[in-house]
DNA sequence: GTCTGAATAGAACGTTCGTTCTAGAAGGCG
DNA sequence: CGCCTTCTAGAACGAACGTTCTATTCAGAC
């Protein structure tokens, strides 16, 4: 024994966590944080071990890599994604209805994890190839989502455009915009911003 | 002398650069390239120099550093956004036609620099204080010309929103989100994308 | 009580980074 | 020609990076 304080912590003190989480938990809840600001290849594992006052050790422990923390922040959290953007189509069945029912749900989604999301929208870090492939393969699975929505938009002559790709492309637009400028602790409050996404989507500068 | 072929290029071998460019203009537009691409802090200094085959040392030689290099590519092209944007509405007054033009000037410049305006938009990099700043300032500037005109028309009773602010932050949304999915050696011509995006612009889903 | 495995610390390794330093080659000018 | 400035190469440096290794402590099983 040489000094210092190896192993787990004393048990008195919440040793590295804030609050009761884990030292698991803590580490990505804080790697989540950092990544979000400062995305992949902007953090380093010492900025994380360190706001945790813990060593870079626990990331190789429980996660193996820098990149296996970034996939297990993934896992828990954005990849259910499309998953929950189907689910709110179920009882739907007016088209209009439907597509409504999907913004307001990923809009929704957005709320609530806006640092998971912003996660996968910074992708000009080229992480190794399975952490962005994982990141391209929502955003497809969400843009698959919403083209066929739009077709069915389309044929019900509903719309009138020349082509559903691009609009699907611009209802993200600001749907992932917003995940940048939005503050919640702003001026603004959520419901107020996301109404006037929604109006916009649907009417655009006229309004309703 | 040791070895090698240090000095300038032999004259007969036009050396660094491809085509006719000077060793300066190739390292600009080279950079422009892994920038736009990777990010600052995806990018290394010697990937730029290896991909010219020359020496770091001309870097350090024509900007000083690499910050330096990105501030020089910001200074040749996208810090003159804003102007290009105001002299677009000189000789407008009516404000539709002013948000039309606005916006159909936006796009354009879009289209003859995307990789210098995608630059500026992969924000979470951290570039040291003066890096970040110039992005940000240029942005901010875009943001308040847009808002002026809105605020604009909504005093003409021309558009109704609780929220200028959120309006410009939709509208620069579709606008910078085609930087990032637009290929110009895809399928879809720059035309028919921006035809598309002003008429979501104005109308949203429901078309013209 | 002893053993085993999970959890943690801290040093160390090899690589890559931005940058600096030293020096050589070419061009312009007298 | 000789001189000075510009341009270029390449080695080297210190810091930071992701990762590995070794050692230690605690909790629980027996």
């Amino acid at each position: 024994m040489v000094s210092g304080r190896p192993g787990r912590p004393a048990a008195s003190v919440s040793y590295p966590a804030e609050d009761g989480l884990s030292s698991r938990e803590a580490l990505l809840e804080t790697a989540l944080q950092f990544f979000s600001e400062r995305g992949f290849k902007g953090t380093s594992i010492r900025d994380i071990a360190n706001a945790l006052e813990i060593s870079v050790s626990n990331i190789y422990h429980y996660f193996g890599s820098k990149e296996g923390l970034w996939l297990a922040i993934m896992e828990y959290s954005v990849k259910s994604l499309p998953l929950r953007l189907e689910n709110s189509l179920l009882a739907i069945t007016d088209p209009l209805e439907r597509l409504h029912a999907l913004v307001m749900a990923h809009l929704t989604v957005s709320a609530s994890q806006q640092r998971e999301l912003k996660m996968i929208m910074l992708d000009h870090d080229r992480m190794s190839a399975a952490g962005v492939q994982a990141n391209l393969d929502i955003q497809r699975r969400v843009l698959a989502i919403y083209i066929r929505e739009l077709e069915a938009l389309r044929q019900g002559g509903l719309i009138s455009t020349g082509n559903v790709r691009i609009l699907a492309f611009n209802i993200l637009a600001v749907i992932n915009w917003q995940l940048r400028w939005f503050r919640p602790d702003g001026p603004l409050s959520a419901a107020e911003v996301h109404a006037e996404i929604v109006k916009f989507i649907f009417h655009g500068l006229s309004g309703k």
